[in-house]
DNA sequence: TTGACTCCCATAGAATTCCATGATATCCCA
DNA sequence: TGGGATATCATGGAATTCTATGGGAGTCAA
């Protein structure tokens, strides 16, 4: 199975249009689909970019509908009211809704991130602090497991 | 499979008629159905809506006619009662029966929110409001559990 | 006849498709 | 292996289609 892997930055133009990179498009289309689903990420600080079977195995996990349980998810919920599948138009491009494009603080360029099995857009910037905290993290982590006890 | 995904804000207008969102329209269609299934939600603040598929897998669920059975559940048959199939007419639009109207508190405008295999259709203050306290409830979720795996 | 509902048409605005261009990457053959 | 020829890609703008929404005419029943 084909991955989404690396990052990509491309302009989102004044209509509010974005190329999926092509590498991504790719995989969409070895999957058979010809769209995007799009969601905020729980933190609201990046968009969640997948095909449309991670939602399908989302909304077989948390069950068929049932007007009388109040078991099945509210977040799950959220998720389905939340979330957007987009078209890829004739060349290669999304329209991504304002709303999301705000949330994630998006405005003239987007980073698209490879996570494997889905990937994540993010304004450039907070791509890179992130990133930096999160290697910051690792090496933390690689060097308490080598002098146990230490800091 | 496609599914009920995004949320639309729709006017009624004075005659009572209401679009049902292009997309959510092309999902029934896919299935068949020219045609939506409505019934309040338990609670009463809301409208369900969904194609005919998702009634009888209901009604499989609940258990089908049997007149020597006291068994079947009374809450099976108010739901089969207060639920109505509208037509969609020539220009995508329903005529929502004004006590389901009346019950979601829904007047001048109504939103369609996508819940995978179905949707509901809300007042937009009152969708704003659930949908605040859920995600409130998926970030303290995730919070939670972010601390208990973590380093 | 009145009221409720169904069709049909009109329209503004939004979304989608189509076409053009420069830039980059890939291929192929000497 | 080099370098020109050929695809691919991202991007901009124009043209076309689609969508939501309002209003009016015809239908049917009470």
């Amino acid at each position: 199975m084909a991955l989404f892997l690396s990052k990509f930055e491309n302009k989102v133009d004044k209509k509010g249009r974005v190329s999926v990179p092509a590498r991504f498009r790719s995989v969409l289309a070895e999957k058979g689909y010809g769209s995007v689903v799009l969601f905020p990420t729980v933190e609201g600080d990046a968009i969640n970019a997948c095909g449309m079977d991670v939602m399908e195995g989302l909304l077989e996990r948390i069950g068929g509908f049932d007007p009388f349980s109040e078991e099945r998810d509210s977040d799950a919920d959220v998720l389905m009211a939340e979330a957007v599948e987009l078209p890829i138009d004739g060349d290669g491009r999304i329209m991504i809704p304002q709303e999301l494009l705000d949330q994630a603080g998006i405005d003239g360029a987007c980073l698209f991130a490879g996570r494997g099995d889905s990937f994540q857009i993010w304004r450039p910037e907070a791509f890179e602090e992130r990133m930096k905290q999160a290697k910051e993290r690792a090496r933390a982590k690689r060097a308490r497991s080598v002098k146990v006890g230490a800091e």
